[in-house]
This record gives structure tokens, sequence and C-alpha cells, in this order.
DNA sequence: TGACAATGATTAACACTGTCAAGTAAAAGA
DNA sequence: TCTTTTACTTGACAGTGTTAATCATTGTCA
């Protein structure tokens, strides 16, 4: 009947195993899922793989099938936030023309994003940081370049003349430093409460501002 | 014989009950040390009590008799850093009277000790941050404040004339982010590697010094 | 000196953890 | 229909922190 160059058996079977793809590919977001929950609601010791196949509905070791062990899954936990970290910066960054007030929005977007996620800020940049020096895997390669941008934006002030800095790698390191810093004390020490935090990121990005200015 | 108010049975016991005490700290303190040195070969995360007790030759439980938990150990391990970490800041200080000189110097030796003691930093002030606002055990009542310290030198460099800054505690704070990021981000990512530390601190440093001079 | 009490440390067990090898049941392919 | 592949589970191992019960030794006191 059909004069498709494909057999209707081809198809069945090509159809058959698109199903089946996607049906694992379900199942991985469902972990993910499941996973990113359990982690933001325990934290980072008490998370646990175990945990995860019982909210998911599965043996522990269908986990296996899927992530290659503890330490892969949660890296995926933590992509997901990068991503959304990612996002979060781009926008600052877009949202904004001149120098000055573009590095001000980055490092409130910076702050922000460390205040209302801190669990998983701490995973990401505290407890696991090693995890920014490994390979974005499959699914994760558009994940915005966070230090990029500030870099990027460091050295178009230095372009227009809005900054003055012997080395642009090194004031970047230097800012950022400046704002991890900053979240990182709010959140691991009792000398920086959220209270506090908006006003000191402001008289630091003016200090900065003024040490760095042309 | 004696004409001591005590009795020779009195002094007895109390010599005994002494060295039964003494004992009782010796193994505490072997415990610790154990302890620290477990921490620093293998890290955080493969930190086990029970290995604590094999190297000292105890059974696990006995652990217990010294410490309430796993972590009030753990707690007493950063203890330790705490107590070096608050020396190195202390004589930072005392080097020099100027104040950039000192401040500078102040940030070269938190570097210093980051660098120097890696797995030590990252609990202190990164994994396990919460210790720094737990109420100092006994035996540790004498710890340098080091972030009273920064307060002072910046108090101090105000008062002088040296410094203009809205604010003592954010501008403390400010600086302690900063070269604590700096830390940070060398101990956990990938974009500061350890020769790039020291020049990246002397302008961090230089464009604090310019945004806050007088 | 001998009975009793306190101290210091141990053994055994519980409830967990991550992970691996082997096995099972169902679906897909021939 | 027979075989192979796929998806998943069972059972086990070697660890972990922690608790309760127990044992041996030492100190105390009649």
């Amino acid at each position: 009947m059909s004069e498709s160059s494909t057999t209707r058996q081809q198809r069945v079977r090509q159809a058959s195993a698109d199903r089946r793809a996607r049906q694992k590919l379900d199942l991985r977001r469902a972990i993910l899922d499941a996973a990113t929950d359990l982690f933001e609601r325990e934290g980072y010791e008490k998370f646990s793989l175990r945990q995860v196949a019982e909210a998911v509905g599965y043996s522990p070791t269908t986990i296996y099938l899927y992530f290659t062990d503890k330490d892969d899954l949660l890296h995926h936990v933590a992509l997901e936030g990068f991503r959304s970290f990612g996002e979060d910066l781009a926008r600052a960054f877009a949202a904004h023309e001149d120098t000055h007030a573009r590095l001000l929005a980055l490092g409130q977007a910076y702050v922000r994003f460390g205040v209302t996620h801190p669990v998983h800020y701490r995973l990401m940049f505290m407890v696991r940081g090693e995890f920014l020096s490994r390979p974005n895997p499959p699914g994760y390669e558009s994940v915005v370049d966070s230090f990029g941008l500030l870099e990027r934006a460091i050295r178009e002030g230095l372009e227009r003349g809005d900054l003055d800095v012997p080395d642009v790698s090194a004031h970047t390191l230097g800012l950022w430093a400046a704002v991890h810093g900053l979240v990182a004390l709010h959140l691991a020490t009792p000398y920086l409460p959220a209270s506090a935090l908006e006003p000191v990121l402001e008289q630091t990005m003016e200090v900065m501002r003024r040490g760095s200015r042309a």
C-alpha cells in the first residue's frame, strides 16, 4: 500500500525504540528531580541514594542504570543549580548597559541566588566546588559560563574607559571572590546575617568601584 | 610525723585522682591528635570515627567516653586549626604599625594559612563554617578572635585618618570576604591556581586600599 | 584484708550507607 | 516459537555512627 522507502515493520520498530528511549529519559528526569528535591530538603550530609530510590519508587540499584554513582547524581543536582544560576546572571548582565550598574546588578543577582538557594549554593561553590572543573556532561553544554560573563563585563568596562586595573583576569577573580566571600560568610558563619548582606554588598561594591575606576 | 593539715591518706588519694585525671587528658589528647592526623590525610569525607579508634588503639566506643560524638571530635579538630590560624594572624598584626601594611600582612597571612592547611581551611570556613558560631569549649577560651583582630586594624586605621569608609563593620566584612573568597576559589575551583593567588591578592588589596583610603 | 562501688574499656547489636554480582521476568527480534 | 536483549530486583559485602549491656580493674571504706 504505502510507497514509503521504509517498511511498516521498520517504522514500528523505530517507534518502539523511540518510546523506550523517551521512557528512559523520563525516569532519568524523575530520579534527578527526586534527588534535587531530597537534597534541598535534607542537605548535603543526609542526602542518600537509597532515599532517592525510595522516593521515586525503584530499588536502590536501579539508580546505577541511570547515573554512574552517587557522586554523578549529586553532580547533576549541582548542574541544575549552575544552569539557573547562569540564567540569573545572564539576565542581570543584559539588563544594564552601564559598566558599574551592570557590575552591581551582577553582584546583586549573585547574592540573591545564594540567599534564595542556600543548600544548592553550598553544594556548588563551597562543599563540592570541584564540580566547576568537571566538563559539562551531555545536556548541559549550554550552561552559561558565569565567570566568563563577569570577565566580559569587566573587559568591556576597561575598553570603554570606565575602569582602570592592571589585569583583567585578576580583577575578575577579585570581584568574584569578594561577592562569593560575602555569600559564603553569610551561609557558613554568624558574622553576616541576611539583613546585613545587602548593605555590606553595596558598600563593598562601592569600595571596589572607587578602587578600580579610571 | 608531718604536721600538715592533710592526712597522708588524703594526699595519696589526691595524687591518685590527679594521675587518673592526667591519664584521661593524655588519652583525650592522643585521640585528638590521631583524629587531626587522620583528617588531614584522608579529608572530610573519608574521616571516620572507627579509623581514629584503630589508630589510637582503642575500641570505637571508647571515643564516646572522651568526646560526645563524631561531630564533637571534628569540632575539636577544627578548633586546633582556629588556634594556629589565630596565632598566625596575631603575628601579622603585631609585625606592622602602618595601617595599610598591616592589612596587607593580615591578608597575606590569611592566604598563606589557607594554602598551607587546605584540608583544615575547608573544614573551618567552607564545609563546616557553623563551627565558628559555636561557643569555645574548655581549653579554647584563649583562641584569638581573628575577625575582631581585623576589625581593630580597620578601626584604628580610621581613627588615624588612614581610611575613609562609611561603616567599619561592613568594611571588615567586605575585606574578610574578599580574602576568604580568594582562598575558597583557589581551594574549590579551577579558576585560581596557587601560582596566581599571590598576585591576585595583591591587586585586590590594592583596589580595596584605593577604594577605602581617606 | 575483704566486700562494695566506681571507673574505664569492650562486645554485640542496630540501623543505616554506597556498591557489586547474580538472577528474574518481560519485551523485542528472528 | 525460540533466542536475545532490556529493565529491574534480590542478596550480599564492607563499611559507617551510635546505643545498651557487660566485663575487668581499680579505688574506697568497713
